[in-house]
DNA sequence: CGAGAGTCACAGAGTCTTCTCAGCATCTCC
DNA sequence: GGAGATGCTGAGAAGACTCTGTGACTCTCG
């Protein structure tokens, strides 16, 4: 693999993939767009992608024809596949066998971001087996998903989950709540920013009973995660 | 990118073009404006610039479907988006990703620089290390709005934190109360100069008690950051 | 269908900031 | 020295920001 791997965005929706492509370039990822699954098919072999983002609903032909033919080409390119909620998304279960996955629609960037992450470790083999984040008496498992402060084990829901991701990737870095809401909610949340506060206040209550405060607010700027003594 | 980044400024309202304009170039930055969304489109190939400044509400076209063009056009060239406090910036946040930003009008000159400079520094990567800001025993880290002086941490408000941004910035250098309202407080502040005097007194109750004094009166002019030996 | 968990809207309470006002201190210049 | 201009700062009102309890709604699971 080159040094910035390659993603093939397919999805008809030009909004969406303009904001994938944003989001993934940003990331470092190298980006190419494809509309309709028969241009995702010529950028095949001319991209030559580490792996595809797949949506299932495709004008021309059928996300799965499409994904079956990418298989059949060069079978070690993984497939993550994006679904609408509403019941498409059985189908792509079977598929998700050989290291693929899939999200449903509509997810956040972070995630997104995340899964692409975890299955090219997955496939290529050459990241650590363990993914961990650790930060001050905190570690999180990324492939566990499992969250301990000061070795005890704690129980987060899936938002508490990758919000506290999201603060321990920005440690010691104010975050405002339009940033937050941005990257870990999905990106057609339209609620209020007050949803930060509310789960920041879930997050502190499991937090804070095994140490000191870690999650600092700071009054007209935002949040941050920070050790006392750092 | 040459010596000077090239900002274009797409507004509708002349008096804020114009007053931007003047922020920007006196920042060295070489600028180039537009009124509508055409005008604008039509700059992007002339004018190449590094950054759009680009208001959301426009007299023609939509500003999201003006965004969706420059990305179109020139996919890395960054957007920061200016917005009225009315909901609209809910629209937007998606939009911040992949290195883009936006501002809720009215914001102050100083903050709307400090942004576009982050933008530039982020999506160029070429100053990715800290941005932090030193000046005698006076340290301020801007990712984690962390202020100290001789080690020592200080508990600042975002306008006191402002100020003293302001005044690092233009170190040694005598600031009348004007230009600091000018560039410290929104564009639209109507108050008294006032404030600033409160301010200056807020912040030197919190700096002096570390050291010697750091902001001096210039009686008649204004003030002055400034290290007694230097 | 009911129970339980998760997500989030809403609104009241408490707290912190900001800014106005007014009186006092200090400086300048006659 | 004195008058007026200029600067400093305490008190307090207004309002912005944050936190959190209550409850609605959805989804899952048995």
């Amino acid at each position: 693999m080159s040094e910035h791997p390659r993603i093939l965005v397919v999805d008809d929706e030009e909004s969406l993939t303009d904001l994938i492509g944003l989001a993934l370039r940003y990331e470092q990822f190298e980006v190419d767009v494809a509309h309709t699954a028969k241009a995702a098919l010529l950028a095949l072999p001319a991209f030559r992608p580490d792996l595809v983002v797949l949506d299932v609903m495709l004008p021309d032909i059928d996300g799965f024809e499409v994904a079956r033919r990418i298989a059949a080409e060069s079978p070690s390119t993984p497939v993550l596949f994006l679904t609408a909620r509403d019941g498409t998304d059985d189908k792509v279960r079977g598929l998700t066998l050989g290291g693929d996955d899939y999200m449903t629609k509509p997810f956040s960037l972070e995630e997104l971001v995340a899964r692409i992450r975890a299955v090219l470790r997955r496939t290529q083999r050459d990241g650590e087996a363990h993914q961990r984040l650790v930060y001050s008496d905190l570690e999180m498992d990324e492939d566990t998903y499992e969250v301990r402060r000061g070795g005890v084990r704690l129980e987060l829901t899936a938002t508490e989950y990758k919000l506290l991701r999201y603060l321990m990737l920005n440690r010691r870095r104010v975050l405002s709540k339009a940033q937050i809401l941005d990257h870990v909610w999905n990106y057609d949340f339209a609620g209020d920013a007050n949803v930060v506060e509310i789960y920041i206040s879930y997050l502190r209550k499991k937090l804070d009973p095994t140490g000191p405060p870690l999650i600092h607010t700071v009054r007209g700027f935002g949040y941050c995660l920070r050790d006392t003594q750092d």
